[in-house]
Parts: structure tokens; sequence; C-alpha cells
DNA sequence: AGCCTTAGGATAGAGCCACTATCCATGCGT
DNA sequence: ACGCATGGATAGTGGCTCTATCCTAAGGCT
């Protein structure tokens, strides 16, 4: 398939494909000769993971060509669903210390939880997050936490449980992220709907 | 005070400041008479909120002009509580159908924690994301709403406990707004560490 | 009283992002 | 052999959030 024919089955104008190409999220398609080049069907797949990614997560060129990239150079499996989460559950830009109360109240939780005790983006980012929350002179008590972690561990073993293994990375991608979306998001909702609740008892009267 | 002063006090750049008041967001200063204007503390809270709600929560002009007008205007206080979700929790385009399999779902949630039988943004948002869900061919089982919306509930019952009653209603926006955001940051910290942790369990052999 | 500074108002520009449109030489398909 | 689509390059668009410039008027210091 060429150009028009990718763009009307994946409902991409061939301008943005153009874009995409550009950009490098989507690789170039085999050069016939100089004017003409053949499209596969993960090209394809392709699309529809950027478009999943852009339209439905909201992510940015940079972050998808991220890790599109990671697909292409055949990273682990596990890395590249790390990736997905920092982006997709906004991981990235944290600096943490090392030490400090915030670090141990994560170790803490960690031990209480009994996960594994590995470095990972997330502790990072739950580090550093507890240190702005602190900063900001918002309490987290360890019963917040122990509350909070306990739920959290029950949601994400009924998460990853219902992962099933994807036919390509591509695919993975666009499951794992879309999932953990959509997961989190549910989890939002939920909350949105306990706090009015709690909110209606505790004021409406 | 004037412009420059409150300028330094806030942190904000002179045109900035005039750009708000373009926008709506800060309200004019009391004229002393054409050229010289007065503001007060209220103007430098109000400044702190805009900082906040858009550096900290990434809401923009749009979104924070409903806030604070719906603060100048007085609206009882669980209205704009409402509102802060609303846009905090990105409860916002959503379009329900009535009925269905997801508004039957969101209902039984609703019953099964005791939660107040009301309509509210917050329960349009759920039904329409359960609906979305269901359009991706994510399952969510009974299994699971229960185990997030019990998980929810508790939340939300630490989360508004914590809640200390504001001497403004900038201050209240403020608080709600940030301790909002940052509970459910955490959430999402926390089930990226408990997701990721499971991940390697269940993969990591 | 006079002049320098600064406020406020209006308008235009900047910088970023994700496209989108135009232009051009090329060469396949009919 | 010729029209039309292709790849490649480059420039433009529109939305958003500022930021910079200009101008007039007036306060206040000397």
């Amino acid at each position: 398939m060429q150009l028009n024919e990718l763009s009307q089955r994946s409902g991409v104008t061939p301008a943005s494909i153009k874009y995409y190409l550009r950009e490098g999220l989507l690789p170039p398609g085999e050069a016939v000769h100089a004017t003409r080049a053949e499209y596969s069907a993960r090209h394809l797949e392709r699309l529809e993971l950027i478009q999943a990614l852009r339209q439905i997560m909201g992510l940015n060129i940079g972050q998808i060509r991220g890790l599109v990239k990671m697909a292409d150079d055949g990273v682990p499996r596990l890395d590249l669903l790390a990736a997905v989460q920092r982006v997709v559950l906004d991981l990235g830009n944290y600096t943490t210390s090392i030490g400090g109360e915030a670090a141990e109240a994560t170790d803490a939780v960690v031990r209480l939880r009994g996960w594994p005790d590995s470095a990972s983006d997330a502790r990072n980012a739950l580090t550093a997050h507890l240190e702005l929350m602190a900063g900001l002179k918002i309490p987290v008590s360890e019963t917040v936490l122990d509350a909070y972690s306990k739920a959290m561990d029950d949601v994400a073993g009924l998460d990853i449980a219902a992962t099933t293994a994807p036919e390509s990375t591509d695919r993975l991608i666009l499951t794992a992220a879309v999932g953990m979306h959509m997961h989190s998001q549910l989890l939002l909702k939920l909350l949105a709907l306990a706090q009015a609740s709690h909110a209606i008892r505790r004021y409406q009267r």
C-alpha cells in the first residue's frame, strides 16, 4: 500500500503522515524507487498507536517518539512497560534527593506491602511527590499512605492480571498505555464521586 | 499597593498581571484616578491562586476564569468544590447517554458504597468513562469496580477529613484544588509503583 | 511650577506546538 | 508520452500564554 491508501485506511491525512515520517514516529516506507514507497501493516499499526497516544492519552510528539524508538530498538518488555508508565502516569520530570523523610516513607510503604525493593521511576516519583507535598505543607500520615498503598496494591493486582500478552510490540504499548490510562482515569472518577459523596454528607446539612 | 509592588510581592511580571486583568482573572484595582489604581491583599491572594492553578495543576486561562468567576459570584461551597473537581480531576467534556449498562454499573457502585443517590458531574463522568472503556473493549468486572470503589471510598474519607475550613473563597479553591491534585497524583504514583511491583513478580523470572 | 517616572490601556509580537498547505522535480501507469 | 500522485522540502496556520512597545496622563519630588 502507498501513502494515499495508508491515509484512507488509518484516517490520518497524508500531510500528517508526512509530518510523522519527518518526526521519526513512523518509519519510512520501503522505497520502491525515488518517488514511490510501499507501506505495510506495521505502518498502519504504528499509526493507530500514534493516534491513540495523541488523542486518548494526550501525549506529545516527543513522548511518542521516545516510546516508538524503544519499540524499534527492541528493548526488553519490562523496560518498555516502565517507559509507558513514565509518560502515561506522569512519572517524569522528578529530581529526587537521596535520603530524607520522604525516602523513608517510601521505603516503609515498600516494606509494608512486600513489594520488591528495587529502584524504579515509580519509586523515585513517589519519593519526589511526597517531598513536594511536605514542601506544600500537605500532611500525609502513615495511616493515609497505608490505606492508599493497600488500595493500589489491590488494584494493581487486578490490572496486571488483566493484561494479556500482545502479538506485537506496538500492540503491547497500545494495550498497556490505554489500559493504564483508562484504569487510572477510572480510579480518579471513582475518587471524585467518593469525595463528592463524603463532602455532601459532611457539609450539606 | 500598586502594580509594581503587586508584581514584586507576587513574583508575577507586570506584563502578566496586565494580561490577567485583561482576561478577567484578576479584578481591576480600585482606581484612585485615571492612571493610578490601588491593589489589595485580595489581589495578591488571587495571584497566588492563579499561579498555583497554572503551574501546579496546569489549568488553562479559561478554566481558571471559570473558577474565579464563581468565587466572585459567591456561589455555594459545595458547588465550588464540584467545579474544582471538574477541572482538577478532569470530569468535563463528557456526554452521557441515559440508561445503558454503564449507568447501571454506576448505580450499583453508588448503592454498594451507600453513597447519596444524587446526580453529579462525578457520577456522569464515571458513567461516561465506563461507556468509553466498554467501547474500547476493556472489561471492567464487578469485582474490579467493587475493589476500586472501596479503595476510593476509604481514601476519600481521609481526604475530606483532612480538609480544613479556609478563611477566604480563594483560599478554599486553592487548598481544595492543590489537595485534590496532590492526593490524586499520590495515588497515581502509588499505583505506578504497585503495578511495577506486580509486573516484576509476574514477568521477571 | 516643571519634569521625570510610572500607571494604565491598547495593540502587536514572540515562541511553542501540532499540524496543514504549497511547491517542485520525478517517474509510473495507462 | 503525459497526467497525476509521490516524496521531499519549506513555509504558513491557529491556538495559547505570555511579553514588549507605544502612548497619554498624572503624581510627586525638588
